[in-house]
RNA sequence: GGAGGGGUGGCUGAGCGGUCAAAAGCACCUGACUGUAAAUCAGGCGACUAUGUCUACGUAGGUUCGAAUCCUGCCCCCUCCA
C-alpha cells in the first residue's frame, strides 16, 4: 500500500475510503502543510441522512480527526433542482420551506452525532448553498461561468448518458445541477480557502467540476477525492431494509432496527463495513474479518454495537444489543422492541397491523398461514387469532412476531 | 403549428372487447436449509366489514349487457418536420 506523508489519507487507505483523487500527491502535499478545509455536499431531500451518506460523513470524521475542517454543504439551493445523475426521472421539486426544516433536522439529528461543531480552526461548519446560489444572476452567471462549460463535455459524462440513452426526458433545470455544483466549490474556496471536495465514486463528474472551473476562474488547485461506492458482493446497492432507507435519525430508525441492519450484514462485508463505519483499530478489525463461518457473528455483533454507539450513543448501542440478545439468543423479550398499548383482546392480525409488523391486514393473514406468525414465541395458524390478557406474561406482555426477525410487544392496560 | 409513436401494479414490460386484480422478469414478503449471512428450493405478493365488495391500466366523458382493450376531449412524454 502506498504510503502518505498526511495522516488523513493513510487513514482513509487503511480503511477503504479511497477510490479516486484528482491528484494525490498535490492532495497529499497541501495536507501535509498544516490544517485544511475540506467539504461533502448532502441533500436536503428527507428529514434525515441515511446509510448512503455515512460514508462521506465517516471521511468528514477522521477529516476532524487528523486536525483538518470539514465542512457540511447542505443543497438548499441544489435540492431545488435535484440531482439527475443516474436517476430514470425528473425528481419531485421540494418547496423551501421543507428544505429550510429537513436541513435544521438533519444538522441536529444526524451530523451533531459524528462531528463537532463550533467556532475553533478544527470545528465544523455547515453552510447552505441557497446562500449564494439564490442571489446569482442568471445573465453574469452565464457570462462569467458559463462559458467555461462546454456541453460537449457536459454531455460525456455517465450520469448524464444514462438518461440521454433511455430518452427519459432531462431538462435544463436539471442539466444545470452539475453548473451549480461546481460553481460551490468555487465559493467555498473563496470564502474559506477550501481545497477539498470528497464524495461517493457516483459523484466524480459533478465534483471535477468545480476543480475546473476553480482553476480557470481563479487560477487556483482545488482537489477531488472520491470513495467507492458500498455494494453488496453481487453489486447492488446498500442501504435498504423491507420499510426503505436505514435512517440516520432515531425518530425515522430506532436504534434497535439500526442496529439490526448492521446486524444482519452480508458475511463479505464485515471487514469493508468495520473499517469504514467503525472507529475500532485496524489492526483489531484484522482479526475480526479473519472469523470463519459460524465465529463471523461474533464480528457482527461488534459492528453493529460499535455503528449504533457512533451514530446514537453509548447507552442506546448497549440497550439495542440487549434486546437483540435476549430476543434472539434466549428467545425472550428486550426492552427496545415496538410496543403498543390495548385494552381487553383484540385478533393477531390487528395487532400485527396496528404495530406496523404487516404492511395491511391481508398481509397478516397470509403471514399466518405461511407459518410466520407466532405468539409468545409459539407458531400460530389461525387467521382469526385473539390475542387475549391470560396470554401476558409476569410483566403484562404478550411477544407478537411476524417472522423470525420481526417481532413486537403488546401490554394491556390495567 | 404539422406528422407519427407512446402513457399499464415499486420498476422493466406483455395484454389490445368478456375467462384481467391484469403474463413474464426484477424487487419485496413468508417458510425450509443455515449461523439473526450468502446461495438454493417451496410458496406468496391491491384493499376490505372477505366464497363477496371496493379501488386500480395518464385524465374526463362516451359506445356496449360488458372496456386496460373501441370512440371523443384534455394533460404529459418520445421521434421527425416547420
Amino acid at each position: 500500500m502506498t504510503t502518505y506523508k498526511s495522516d488523513f489519507l493513510n487513514v482513509l487507505a487503511a480503511r477503504g475510503f479511497i477510490h479516486q483523487c484528482s491528484d494525490f500527491e498535490g492532495l497529499d502535499a497541501k495536507l501535509a502543510e498544516g490544517p485544511q478545509s475540506a467539504y461533502i455536499g448532502f441533500d436536503a431531500t428527507a428529514q434525515s441522512l441515511h446509510v448512503g451518506n455515512l460514508t462521506g460523513i465517516m471521511m468528514l470524521y477522521w477529516f476532524q480527526q487528523c486536525g483538518h475542517k470539514p465542512i457540511t454543504l447542505m443543497g438548499g439551493g441544489t435540492s431545488k433542482i435535484g440531482d439527475p445523475s443516474f436517476k430514470d426521472e425528473q425528481r419531485k421539486l421540494l418547496d423551501d420551506a421543507t428544505i429550510e426544516e429537513n436541513m435544521e433536522h438533519i444538522r441536529k439529528t444526524c451530523f451533531t452525532q459524528f462531528l463537532t461543531y463550533g467556532d475553533g480552526p478544527s470545528d465544523a461548519l455547515t453552510v447552505n448553498n441557497n446562500d449564494w446560489l439564490a442571489e446569482l444572476k442568471y445573465l453574469d452567471f452565464l457570462r462569467d461561468y458559463g462559458r467555461h462549460f462546454t456541453v460537449n463535455r457536459m454531455l460525456s459524462f455517465d450520469s448524464v448518458k444514462t438518461r440521454l440513452e433511455r430518452e427519459s426526458p432531462l431538462s435544463l433545470l436539471e442539466f444545470n445541477y452539475m453548473v451549480m455544483q461546481g460553481y460551490d466549490f468555487l465559493e467555498l474556496s473563496r470564502r474559506f480557502g477550501t481545497i477539498l471536495q470528497m464524495g461517493g465514486s457516483d459523484q466524480w463528474g459533478n465534483m471535477i467540476n468545480g476543480v475546473d472551473l476553480t482553476h480557470k476562474v481563479d487560477q487556483r488547485q482545488l482537489f477531488v477525492l472520491t470513495a467507492p461506492l458500498l455494494t453488496t458482493p453481487d453489486g447492488k446497492k446498500m442501504g435498504k431494509t423491507e420499510n426503505g432507507a436505514v435512517w440516520l435519525n432515531a425518530d425515522m430508525l430506532s436504534p434497535y432496527d439500526y442496529y439490526q441492519w448492521w446486524r444482519n450484514s452480508d458475511d463479505a462485508l464485515v471487514g469493508t463495513l468495520l473499517r469504514r463505519f467503525t472507529v475500532l483499530p485496524v489492526e483489531e478489525i484484522e482479526k475480526l474479518e479473519a472469523l470463519k463461518g459460524q465465529e463471523i457473528n461474533e464480528a457482527k455483533k461488534i459492528l453493529a454495537f460499535e455503528a449504533t454507539r457512533l451514530c446514537h450513543g453509548d447507552q442506546a448501542a448497549r440497550d439495542a444489543e440487549d434486546t437483540a440478545r435476549k430476543v434472539f439468543e434466549q428467545g425472550g423479550i428486550g426492552g427496545d422492541l415496538p410496543t403498543t398499548e390495548i385494552e381487553g383482546e383484540t385478533t393477531f392480525v390487528d395487532i400485527a397491523c396496528a404495530l406496523g409488523l404487516t404492511a395491511s391486514k391481508g398481509e397478516a393473514r397470509r403471514i399466518i398461514q405461511q407459518g410466520g406468525a407466532r405468539v409468545n414465541s409459539n407458531a400460530i395458524s389461525d387467521p382469526a387469532y385473539m390475542i387475549t390478557p391470560d396470554q401476558a406474561n409476569a410483566d403484562g406482555v404478550v411477544k407478537v412476531s411476524t417472522s423470525k426477525k420481526k417481532h413486537a410487544l403488546v401490554r394491556f392496560k390495567g
